[in-house]
DNA sequence: CGCTGCTTTGATTCGTATCAATAGCAGTGG
DNA sequence: CCACTGCTATTGATACGAATCAAAGCAGCG
């Protein structure tokens, strides 16, 4: 069992809200697992009969083509929710971009509780539409967007997403979890197509890239115009 | 009010399931609405305060690029909810396709009457879970997939999605709801290239296209071949 | 019959992918 | 501490697929 009262998320992940014997006993299904930066926690395809709450790290899910091309078509954060309740196979394989932890419960026993608590499956339904909507903007971004403005528009989100996280004192400059693999499958571009748009970027002066993984935006002004 | 009773889609919607007086409640908050094609019930951005189920005919939901490119994120069929339950504003238009009917809902009694019926909710859940899967697969299509990969995608996700409406005897001959330029919408691609993959597939023995708007596949083994 | 709007076909351009090579950083072991 | 190795990132040259621009074809409708 996991021990709610020290988790990291509890404020902010979907245990938050129940009541002291609801914890105690969501948390009797809970167990903590670390994840190894590169690890895949679920495979596309497979039947993996759980889900999680994320405690520490960054998850990827990824959905490959037929012809081996891979598109990240979501991103998680601590306090996200992994998996897909009420359902049989995983439409997309999880794997940590960094060392991660996560909490991991039974799919089958979740269900159940979750059907019976219905604050629970409350808190899932606004957390699935909110991850609905995200899903659907992305859908534009890949669809109509050019290479500029994809890797402006992720620039802008990350930089939300990060400093929504609190780690970030300042939303300017961040420590980009992503390398430039994961920020082309992210955006459904090529590695080398990524990397000119930062380049190009940076010599326009929108940007400092101080180190691989670190941006420092100089122009946010600018920056969102670009993301159209 | 709705007369649920006489309900075309009341097996299939959300509403399932629900006690007869469950039922007479939310039929007394909803109102049945015809919708012209063409016409649009929810736009972008706009805090609309109502939700809806679909009971006849198609629409279409519409996210657009500041540029004014236009990516079509969903298509909705009878017994599909429509609307963001436990939101602001609308994140997408809602625009008929074909001429429609819908039940609506004003979203706050829809959201009071949800978070008091479980069931509803979990159904609710379901479907989100289930719509959030379908983005996600639409997102690796516009992200990594060929025109004619894309084209084959779409014509077999139709083709699935119309039989299992029940109206087509059968899965291989079917009308489609969509012009030209609604296809290239869905499929992030120009109408001109949209078409000229249509009349590859035609030239290449995969299909026929006997009316503006009428398929039928001739071999669907290749067809799944070339989606990919 | 002749609009009108949608669709198809053609010619060309442009953006991104691909292919190839180099550069730079991080970790390892001498 | 530095050479070595492997991996990630960057830059360059070219190819290719889809967009764009332009025009013609075709169906539905007054």
């Amino acid at each position: 069992m996991s021990d709610c009262a020290s988790c990291a998320v509890r404020n902010r992940a979907i245990c938050s809200g129940l009541d002291p014997d609801e914890l105690a006993e969501l948390g009797q299904m809970g167990r903590r697992q670390q994840i190894k930066a590169g690890h895949t926690l679920l495979w596309e395809g497979d039947d993996v009969p759980l889900v999680a709450n994320v405690l520490r790290g960054v998850l990827k899910l990824v959905v490959a083509s037929s012809a081996g091309r891979e598109q990240i078509v979501g991103v998680v954060f601590p306090s996200d929710f992994i998996g897909r309740p009420f359902g049989e196979e995983s439409p997309y394989s999880v794997t940590a971009i960094t060392d991660a932890e996560v909490c991991i419960y039974n799919r089958n026993s979740f269900d159940a509780f979750a059907s019976t608590h219905p604050h629970l499956q409350q808190k899932l339904l606004h957390r699935t539409l909110d991850e609905l909507d995200r899903a659907r903007y992305w859908m534009m971004l890949l669809g109509r967007k050019s290479a500029s403005e994809r890797v402006a528009s992720f620039l802008l989100d990350i930089s939300d997403r990060l400093s929504a996280q609190g780690g970030e004192a300042d939303a300017e400059a961040f420590e980009l979890p992503f390398g430039r693999q994961q920020i082309a499958d992210i955006l459904g571009l090529t590695i080398e197509t990524t990397c000119r748009q930062l380049t190009r970027m940076r010599s326009d002066g929108l940007l400092d890239l101080p180190s691989r993984r670190t941006v420092v935006i100089h122009d946010r002004r600018a920056m969102e115009r670009m993301a159209g």
